[in-house]
DNA sequence: GAAAACATGTAAAGGGTTACATGATTCC
DNA sequence: GGAATCATGTAACCCTTTACATGTTTTC
């Protein structure tokens, strides 16, 4: 079987839902998966193509009163088996994550004190902003569970992303008592 | 001043420690910040050569008996500027990891619950052989520490990759915990 | 004698973001 | 009247990996 790359089997997953048009496949991943996939416009619009030409989905225009013209994608079964044998397959490697912090606090030796607790003080507001946003996901997939048989696996990969955060200020903390209470 | 990509921005900040050419660049990365960036041949050859173009490093070739010729790079005042600037500035934003695990998982329910265990297994099983990893570079720096000063920021980014990883070995403990009980 | 380590590089292809281009409708 | 939302797309550029190309020396 062809192998696509992740971001093609991310949007044949997000055809499961009725997240059917581009500009409804760019919503959804703003709003749940946004904390461990993000993809632009540039992306999907051409893969949306290409999933057609491969035979993975099939489009058809709708035209709403008063709304733009929508073209609206489904999954074909060539597009489920892809998707679905991709979803049994192991994941080969653990991602490394490029950390812009990590790489300026390893040379830290060339930074001054202030600037390195700034640094990390500012890392520190913006990894709480997360977790915020992550209770306020997590809450309103709560709020609608009822009818959502997904809503499981939501909640498990909005944890993960709570718990790395939470470790990730704890560090944040740990880092600053040290570099604060250093001499200069 | 001009900006230049992440990239570049390592290398300068390898060039500071003994490590000056291409070759000993890519092993030194590959033994203490491939838990937060990975840097390939193909960016590290062309990067020097912009380096040297912009003025922020000059090349020697040193000729040692029985051995190919090294090119060996040394930074110029003003490549220290670049880098020291570069450190002083804040971090614009929190990386988003893609992670490959969390989006099977976000679309659990194509999945059957024999793989979603065996996948988390696997993958609680690979982030046990990282921290390992993680704890055998610590011990080789604390061994080593007395003739390094920068020792205390290396351990600090090892101290992150530690807490991220448990976080996360603890995040597969509860999912498998989770979707190994539930009925098929 | 073969494999691993030392050493430098390029080219092609893949993956991704950003900026641009267009245009309707709805809300303030 | 202007901003935001709805809606689709392309082109240029940037970044990165992988595969290729080359050749020596040391270790097993």
């Amino acid at each position: 079987m062809k192998k696509y790359n992740h971001t093609t089997y991310a949007i044949l997953g997000i055809l499961t839902t009725e997240c059917t048009s581009g500009y409804a496949i760019k919503q959804f991943i703003d709003q749940s998966l946004n904390h461990f996939w993000k993809i632009s416009y540039g992306q999907i619009y051409p893969t949306l193509k290409a999933i057609v030409a491969d035979g993975l989905a099939e489009v058809h225009t709708s035209s709403h009163e008063g709304r733009p013209d929508r073209h609206e994608y489904s999954l074909t079964s060539k597009g489920i088996d892809v998707l679905t044998s991709w979803l049994e397959q192991p994941v080969e490697q653990v991602p490394v994550e490029r950390n812009e912090v990590l790489l300026k606090l390893f040379f830290g030796r060339y930074q001054s004190k202030a600037s390195k607790v700034r640094i990390l003080h500012d890392y520190k507001q913006k990894l709480a902003d997360r977790y915020q946003t992550y209770v306020s996901i997590e809450q309103a997939i709560l709020a609608h569970k009822n009818n959502n048989e997904a809503a499981a696996y939501w909640l498990c990969t909005l944890d993960y992303g709570k718990r790395i955060t939470l470790a990730a200020i704890d560090w944040c903390t740990a880092a600053l008592d040290q570099f604060s209470v250093e001499e200069e």
